[in-house]
DNA sequence: ACACATATTGTCATATATGATAACCAACGT
DNA sequence: ACGTTGGTTATCATATATGACAATATGTGT
């Protein structure tokens, strides 16, 4: 699988959680305290995201980092 | 649990997996097309290693990169 | 002690993640 | 139409991950 499919999954997965939680992208950026625009570019697998900012987003949506990258075969 | 214990547990279980296959830091560099001095500092959690990386690693080990994010409680 | 393999650390350059801000877009309700 | 909310995209600055290379350290066997 490559770099940008994973990319791109982990995002899709971070959404899905998101949303299921019914949090906007605007709340979770505050609550990871990072920009909007770039919780943005990692919800669309734009970025190549640090283990820093999945260990961020993990704690506000309350989940662990490795059930935000559970996205391979 | 910090940034910084998180990263250096993900080093450490990627130095376990790569002793378990007895392959040195110099080749497994190699197999993931980074410096060795790279490697060095991400098994050390000395550095906010990116999804692109870990990536990388988890293909040169075969493993997931699930598994080598699988460091908390 | 020595040689050898392996790992760490330092430094500089380059690429890029993220911060910061703003403009823009798409839905939706009124 | 308008405002509001949620999301995207663009741009610039800053911090830092990684590349590249070298020097140093650490271990291990003889």
């Amino acid at each position: 699988m490559e770099k940008i499919e994973v990319l791109i999954k982990i995002g899709l997965r971070i959404k899905e959680l998101r949303e299921l939680k019914n949090i906007p992208q605007q709340d979770l950026a505050a609550a990871c305290n990072f920009e909007k625009s770039n919780l943005s570019r990692i919800e669309a697998g734009r970025t190549n995201v640090t283990i820093g900012s999945l260990l961020k987003i993990s704690k506000a949506l309350n989940v662990r980092i490795k059930d935000l990258v559970d996205v391979e075969v």
